[in-house]
DNA sequence: ACAAGTCGGTTGTTTTTACAACGGAAAAGA
DNA sequence: TCTTTTCCGTTGTAAAAACAACCGACTTGT
């Protein structure tokens, strides 16, 4: 788990906390790792947890299956980002959402509740670790909130215009790569693939944009 | 003011502070009160804020118009419950949708900041305010994500089905109240009204459902 | 009591999407 | 290298939703 240190330096959960108080942290909280196969299942819709989770390699998706076959991807974690935070209180019911490892992946997880309750001899990060978990389920919440905007378009183009100007503008440029394939993509955007994958021809089509495999351009 | 410490006492902010000390705790951090009448705007798409509210008396709607003036309600608030907090870290930008009164309404705001970075008079509930306010972005969180799940149904019938179903569960019986009329179910859930009137007809005429106004049953 | 406005249902038309199926190119694996 | 699989675009058809317009019932305000 040492070697996994100066990851979890710099996530949002730990800002602010060096490295040896990290480590003294973790065996406090007694984090433990677990790694996981592409395609395995991390977490299942239904399962209750107190932990949180850190993933320190890899790759995952927040996803469901519908009762159809259809699947939704909620959202994609990559390393450095934590997941399950707002599952893993006592009042809150069973997980919404499978998490998949889209890659290889190694997860650290501990009980949330020695955070929350307890004040031990972590006590003096007690307080900026909770302060650091709300900044990061505030964004978190932004991002929901930004995914709810691209799902409320009522067509197919809606949704993608929406989708691809927000990652533009978080990227920086005109000019910028999705991190999903055709088939995600729909799965994200919560449409048909082929259905999107014409609209997105017949948008470049209309000289709106260009695009090559997961690489965009806004014109 | 003093005449909302009841209601505060009783949201998730302020559980499990007394009413005294939430009034000293009010004035400690410059706790203000606005009233706005029925359609008038508390909040606009590209603020920004420092300040998270609580509502203490009316009803609220967050939503957002977009270019084709479709609206799309995110969530409805009523008595007791808090908004804003996403938004007034610094580190987050603009807000991303407006808050606009639905009724009559009060609201109590203050600043967050005070509570995350000072440690004043008000320091022995320090610890317990940022705890509260972890656990309502939590529980909020859930919430988008359950609405997120309505939306990533491909038909209108899907979506009513999955709201209709939470709803009932969420209210414990399959005969339950809708906080909205069909415009505003339609907004919620972002499809059109008629087309999503005429499919609750269809679905009341094959004995799924069964409605009088906002009433719905489940069969 | 009357006028104006809101609300919910209905209909017909047009547009859009879902679905299923195919094929070629590229990538992965043996 | 050869085979298999994945990925992405394309097409045609059927289904669904959007849109616009209208009506009657009910509310609200004057």
């Amino acid at each position: 788990m040492k070697k996994y240190i100066p990851v979890l330096k710099r996530t949002k959960l730990f800002s602010g906390v060096g490295e040896e108080d990290i480590s003294s942290l973790l065996s406090c909280l007694g984090a433990r790792k677990k790694e996981y196969k592409k395609g395995e299942y991390i977490l299942r819709e239904g399962e209750h947890i107190s932990d949180i989770f850190i993933l320190v390699e890899g790759k995952i998706h927040i996803q469901k299956d519908d009762y159809w076959g259809n699947r939704s991807i909620l959202s994609v974690l990559s390393v450095g980002e934590m997941f399950g935070e707002a599952y893993s209180s006592p009042e809150s019911g069973a997980l919404l959402n499978d998490v998949v490892a889209v890659e290889d992946s190694s997860v650290i997880f501990f009980d949330v509740r020695r955070i929350l309750t307890t004040c031990s001899s972590a006590c003096r990060f007690h307080n900026m670790i909770v302060q650091n978990m709300f900044f990061a389920i505030s964004e978190k919440n932004r991002r929901l909130v930004q995914k709810l905007g691209h799902m409320s378009g009522r067509t197919t183009r809606a949704k993608l215009i929406s989708y691809l100007s927000e990652e533009a503008k978080r990227q920086g440029s005109s000019s910028f790569t999705v991190p999903f394939n055709r088939q995600q993509l729909a799965d994200y955007l919560c449409v048909d693939r082929s259905a999107m994958s014409s609209e997105l021809c017949k948008m470049r089509d209309e000289g709106l944009i260009s695009f090559e495999k997961s690489r965009f351009e806004l014109l």
